[in-house]
DNA sequence: ACTTTTGTATTACATGTGTAATACTTTAGG
DNA sequence: CCTAAAGTATTACACATGTAATACAAAAGT
């Protein structure tokens, strides 16, 4: 209740769908996710509803139909996401979680370019 | 339930305290946690009793206490998690993410060491 | 204008999670 | 041997989440 931007796994896929185009209808946004999950098409519904009442959506009635549009950013989530993630793993050696990321390629050449720069300066402070 | 390495945020503070020292008793466990939780006893009782449910934590008898080992290595629920956390942000751009990273500090400069040796073997691959 | 369609809103229901309290059992002290 | 203390096991309860189904409302076709 506390952190108003927590998206549950299944959530997100609706936040990503909404992110990549927006504005949406509900039902533009189903065909969406049924490309890559097999959701019923009353679960994505449901979904919907509740980024809406957690505050992550909003819509504006176009007719009978409603138009979806995202809130919360995709950088407030990703970063509210990754703080979560640290949560858990903060103290223990993070060698598996490194590898778990390079292994799933999740990196685009530019990023890891962005991460060296990154730790590049970090490098340079007391660091530990 | 199809993955037996699903620790909440909570469990993984027990798992974290006897991922540091193994066997302890729920006391000794609990003792560990109070020093940085505010949580009750019956609380961390709870999740132990949950994670040797779901497998993630062993105990033999020593009288009347038990002795607490985990099951799963931190290594593995290092992974899980991090597969978890990456099913959710993945496609997503990571510039945010890899800015938390930096921001929260958790990398040792060992680890940035070690990362930036694996991120030169993959920078040489093609990648994306 | 009435019925059918097609959207949205409400309700459902099992399991997980945070956060404990109460009940039961065994051991140790008197 | 019996009672108290200290463990463990069971139960509780509200909110979150996965996964929908049913109810309701409005628009569109006849």
């Amino acid at each position: 209740m506390s952190d108003p931007s927590k998206i549950s796994e299944a959530e997100w896929q609706v936040m990503k769908a909404l992110w990549e185009k927006s504005p949406q209808t509900a039902n533009t946004i189903v065909q969406q996710i049924l490309k890559t999950r097999t959701w019923s098409p009353r679960t994505v519904r449901t979904l919907i509803n509740r980024l809406v009442a957690k505050g992550a959506l909003s819509y504006s009635k176009d007719g009978r139909e409603y138009q979806y549009s995202p809130v919360l950013s995709k950088d407030q989530c990703v970063q509210a996401e990754t703080k979560s993630f640290i949560g858990k793993i903060k103290g223990t050696t993070l060698t598996p979680m490194l590898a778990a990321f390079l292994e799933e390629e999740i990196l685009t050449s530019d990023e890891i370019d962005e991460l060296k720069r990154m730790l590049d300066q970090k490098g340079g402070a007391t660091n530990d």
